[in-house]
DNA sequence: GCTTGACCCTCTAGCGACTAGAGGGTGCAT
DNA sequence: ATGCACCCTCTAGTCGCTAGAGGGTCAAGC
């Protein structure tokens, strides 16, 4: 049954069982022979998961909008929080990489296709000086 | 003067300890006292891994990167070649940052501040359906 | 009734790149 | 001699899974 759950979400069988171990989802009921049986609730919750997790909330983050969810009757301005704080851990996510891929595009734009000795590249990566040898001190 | 590379270098003493276990830092003589104690060319390693780390390369991307730094009269294209991989990957994560955000934004467009019970969020991160509880099956 | 094969079970260890803590030793100043 | 900052080793934890060993279950086919 397990296997069902699994390609009915998209999920590795080892990852359902991981979030049953780590309480993100409750263990269902057992069959006679010990095996998994799922029911609709539990193709809810995990397919409520799976996106969340697509869309880069962390487990705990998972955690916490699954317990708002829960309590309908309140507002849903912690929902609202949650969502903002990704939104803007991955502005900042965006902005570090495109610095970085700003910096590479130097590096590698410098790069003249000579021997090594001569690489800016490294030269780029070295401190200082004029990147000697990297394991052997200058004799 | 483990504190004192650390400090040098802006790297944590741990991490200093951390690089040597794994051989990205050759291991340096020992004091009397069995402090380690470390020359210029520790420094000149431990500053090109930081700079190599910083811009995102992995730690055996770092390692492949300074056995090149030592084959100087080599052509640098291997160099070449690795700067451009990781480049691509840089790409790739912020063109898939770049549609998260697109996804969380209309996510939280949609958020009028109500309950939970009428939250978009809760309500586009749940599968089909009624968002109903998470908890307990229809009764 | 017996085998085959696909599925399921638990338990443990591994990834990457550190980080934190326990429990102890060293070195220098007061 | 005592305090304090620093150093040492060793182990385990972080996050979110993933892989493997070593077994059990179940339906189909012979």
């Amino acid at each position: 049954m397990i296997g069902k759950l699994a390609s009915a979400t998209g999920t590795k069988v080892e990852t359902i069982r991981y979030y049953e171990q780590i309480g993100l989802l409750p263990a269902p009921a057992r069959s006679a022979g010990n095996y998994r049986t799922y029911e609709g609730e539990h193709l809810r919750r995990l397919s409520f998961i799976r996106r969340a997790r697509d869309l880069g909330f962390s487990i705990d983050q998972v955690r916490e909008l699954m317990g708002l969810a829960d309590r309908r009757e309140q507002s849903c301005m912690a929902v609202d929080v949650i969502a903002n704080q990704h939104r803007d851990a991955i502005t900042r996510k965006i902005a570090d990489l495109t610095a970085l891929a700003g910096e590479l595009d130097a590096l590698i734009d410098s790069c003249s296709r000579n021997t090594v000795a001569d690489c800016r590249i490294i030269e780029a990566l070295a401190p200082g000086a004029e990147t000697q040898s990297m394991s052997a001190p200058t004799p």
